[in-house]
DNA sequence: AATATTTTCGGGTACGTACCCTATTTACTA
DNA sequence: TAGTAAATAGGGTACGTACCCGAAAATATT
């Protein structure tokens, strides 16, 4: 608890320059109104000083409000997954409320492509500086990106991107990678050439979808290795648990299988239908931080779930526009999540 | 960016009372000069609005400086690691350092007891508030905490907790469970019935250092899980690549292995081995995210390594005092870090 | 050369909180 | 009852930055 040493930041490039705060807060905003050599001669200064604004001081001062949406999926009865990015959202929000951040939510059916065009115009009618997307219909979220690029809003993009469009930031998993891991799990999980089932269950499945690019990547995984497994990859668009289990049986009966790779969140699914009819002997691995998961990993019928830190997605995600929009600051393209490898024997340590 | 909308927080309440803001202030530092009635008539007051300061003006005009020490090994020529918790502590002060708080650091040698306790008088002879301290001989820590304690210093442990001692927050791995995850993953790679190396490589190890418990950890997971395999445990004390070699040669030449995991950072000499010598068909698990692990996880001679983010530990080590010191809460006791698996799939995403 | 206009700049106040210094009130002593 | 000490309260400035408003200097217009 003793005292400060030097002088402070605007006050001491004003001295040093000879002029005003108000000159040097001038050229720090690049606002007009400064001669060309004054502004030179305190560009210098702010240079030799390595001057960093006071951030509190700042925002103290400022009076200005940023308006932030949301526009991810509602969670569903069928999966709980898009609490986590939302949690996120809030606690980012509880942090940065008091520099005057506003936020809206705009929450779509992920079984229902109407919606998503719902919420979006909804969006585009209100005032906002910019805005979090979890683009999970392609075509769709390529359209509402372009119209926020005439409006002006800035895009940050989470859980899965789209190529050919450049938002602020995408936040989220290399997706392709991702599936290599769960490849690179595997292997150890199969025999020498064992049977693997890639399992797909998911009611909209666009071309670019993030699912097929797990899938993809999975694939490759083998291929690059040179190992001889043999693997099929099998779709289902009703989500319900009878239909994807009379699609599984069906499968089952004619099919030898090892391990089965879920590629999103609903692995679950499967590990009820093997307690439930005492089925083992078949690895399942599949996806995300869920309680539903949790209790198949804790009870060994899931070997292991990767895990993108959903929550701090949509933590980062607003962070990054708060960041943008306050600090000026140029921030990160690509913010990839780290893949995460979740068994038994860590999942109560995990972050999400 | 519009305008804010109600009054400020203390003017409010001094409004509302009907005194003045010096008031107001007394008696939310409970400071002495307020009659019983008008304490209780704001305090009243203050709780009806729920009224939350602003830690932004508060840390403005508040000139108060905090000084910390920081007590953990220098890196070594022999592991870099601690490399990552003198970053994550370097970044953290980056980031406070705007209000008001001072970090001095004093490194000591793994290998050499003696540094430790040189280095713990310096920290006592000055004026400290609180420090760090990543407790490696475990005597020595427990002496250094009680020291503390007489001088109201606060400690932060940080990588390895000690029994029968109450820091004001650990800061680190859980090391039992951490050795069963290992215990885990490596049942995956073994067969039926294999024969695993449990390698412990340390100058020191007290009767409850952290490899031991890693160590007993992984043990615990094949008795619980009631797998044959074969553990056979070994310790050096001579940690150059020879010394280690040397040894290690001894036992592979009257045992089968398949698998070793080793309890620290050092797996990398190991696996230098096994690529000098071509030797292939044993796995090897290990620790940590370093250059040197990460050359051999990418050539797949170590199959799988164990992180537990040392960056934020030191991050959130330094980050926590200040919680402490600046906003008066009260932090967690045990943060327990996640137990990461790193492969050669997912190391390039990984953040530490 | 005198006036009008534009460019350039400084003074001053505000943001919400901390804290010093002084003024007023109350209680106590002789 | 005056006189003094202690308790209680208020005024005012500072923290570092933002920004309004008006003043001075430079340039343009007549």
């Amino acid at each position: 608890m003793l005292k400060k040493t030097e002088l402070s930041g605007v006050k001491e490039i004003a001295r040093r320059a000879n002029v005003s705060i108000a000159t040097v807060d001038r050229v720090l905003h690049n606002r007009p109104g400064v001669s060309v050599k004054t502004k030179e001669k305190i560009d210098a200064i702010i240079k030799e000083m390595d001057y960093k604004p006071n951030l509190l001081a700042r925002s103290l001062a400022s009076k200005k409000t940023f308006r932030f949406a949301v526009l991810i999926p509602k969670e569903s009865s069928e999966t709980e997954y898009w609490k986590a990015p939302l949690q996120g959202i809030r606690t980012a929000w509880s942090e940065i409320q008091v520099y005057g951040v506003e936020v809206s939510f705009f929450l779509y059916d992920l079984n229902d492509r109407a919606t998503f065009d719902q919420q979006a115009a909804k969006i585009l009618e209100e005032d906002f500086h910019g805005v979090v997307v979890a683009p999970s219909f392609i075509n769709e979220a390529i359209e509402f990106y372009k119209q926020c690029e005439t409006a002006k809003i800035k895009c940050v993009f989470i859980n899965s991107d789209v190529s050919n469009v450049k938002p602020l930031s995408y936040i989220g998993p290399d997706l392709f990678q991702s599936g290599k891991l769960a490849g690179n799990l595997c292997k150890y999980l199969v025999p020498e050439k064992g049977n693997i089932l890639v399992f797909n269950i998911s009611r909209v499945l666009d071309a670019e979808h993030h699912l097929l690019r797990k899938s993809a990547g999975f694939e490759a995984y083998f291929e690059e290795a040179k190992l001889p497994v043999h693997i099929d990859v099998m779709t289902v668009h009703q989500t319900d648990y009878p239909s994807v289990i009379r699609e599984l049986c069906a499968y089952l009966k004619d099919n030898p299988v090892d391990l089965i790779f879920v590629t999103n969140s609903r692995v679950f699914t499967i590990a009820r239908y093997f307690e439930e009819n005492n089925i083992s002997g078949i690895k399942l691995v599949g996806y995300d931080y869920l309680e539903q998961n949790l209790q198949y990993l804790e009870k060994g019928i899931i070997d292991f779930l990767i895990c993108q830190k959903p929550i701090e997605q949509g933590y980062r995600a607003l962070l990054t526009l708060y960041d943008h929009f306050f600090h000026q600051i140029g921030v990160e393209k690509v913010q990839a999540m780290p893949i995460d490898i979740i068994t038994k024997e860590n999942y109560k340590y995990y972050k999400n």
